[in-house]
DNA sequence: GCAAAATACTTGACAACTCAAACATATGTC
DNA sequence: GACATATGTTTGAGTTGTCAAGTATTTTGC
């Protein structure tokens, strides 16, 4: 008899929840951005100074470089961000948003959100924290 | 300024946990099985009677149908997992595990369980089983 | 009992990644 | 200041999925 232990249990309902969640905001994100772009365009508007190296992106996404340097091509040859040198190392090039890409990234996190509270409703995020709780909501809200 | 409300935090937070959790899982998992197969041959293991249809394999991992019989495919054609029609109902063709795929599946699972106890301690998940605890958990664990 | 709708699965075309290796630059060591 | 090593990014080739549309069968409603 094959058995699971808990925690590896708990990845495979993580990774289930995730590809359900990524897929739903992948089709409603709309303004022609995928998740990932999403959160690419976010992360760059968060950083200090409006600007942010590759690798710092693929840190924070757990994606890799080369996914990152994959997933900003097409969002450099409609516009919505730039590269820019950085002085101090000629290695990097610094991912900045356009007046374009700005207010894409708004419009589209405004669409997210809204996605997100539907998929995980802020009041029992902050109540119903414990792990079986969450499982559960993730699992009811998300069945089909 | 571009926000983002709590529950979107958690469905990125998530996102990163699971990008690098199954990246580090296909890379150890060996025996030539990505982390969705273990995934599938597990849930083959699991259902009553050891047969299963496709669409329930969709449903419990969070894929497509589509992704279901393409990522079969390859493990029917190393003989992992077998075919078998359902006398009710033309339409759907069981999935079943063969000798090799449950010798190959207890394997794999003794590796995973190892690798998910390492990412999420069992004892951490019991005391801080939080999601966003948890989540911060696995970004503590992970941390490159 | 038959047409319309629903369900199970597969397929063609493509997107979104991965890994490994290359390349360019930077940093540490002696 | 040269050489080994580390870091940031890109590229070639492949894998792993998706979506939309197709086929086959079953169920439903009249």
């Amino acid at each position: 008899m094959s058995t699971v232990n808990s925690s590896l249990q708990l990845l495979m309902n993580l990774s289930r929840a995730q590809a359900i969640i990524a897929r739903r905001l992948d089709s409603l994100s709309a303004h022609g951005l995928g998740f990932n772009d999403l959160v690419l365009l976010y992360l760059v508007g968060q950083a200090p100074g409006g600007k942010i190296k590759r690798i710092d992106l693929a840190d924070k996404t757990g994606l890799t470089a080369s996914g990152i340097t994959r997933l900003l091509l097409p969002l450099e040859k409609t516009g919505l961000v730039a590269r820019k040198a950085n002085a101090r190392d000629a290695r990097v090039s610094l991912v900045t948003l356009t007046a374009a890409g700005r207010r894409v990234l708004k419009e589209a996190l405004h669409t997210a959100n809204a996605v997100a509270l539907d998929l995980l409703p802020k009041e029992q995020l902050k109540t119903n924290a414990s792990l079986p709780g969450i499982l559960k909501l993730l699992g009811a809200n998300i069945t089909v």
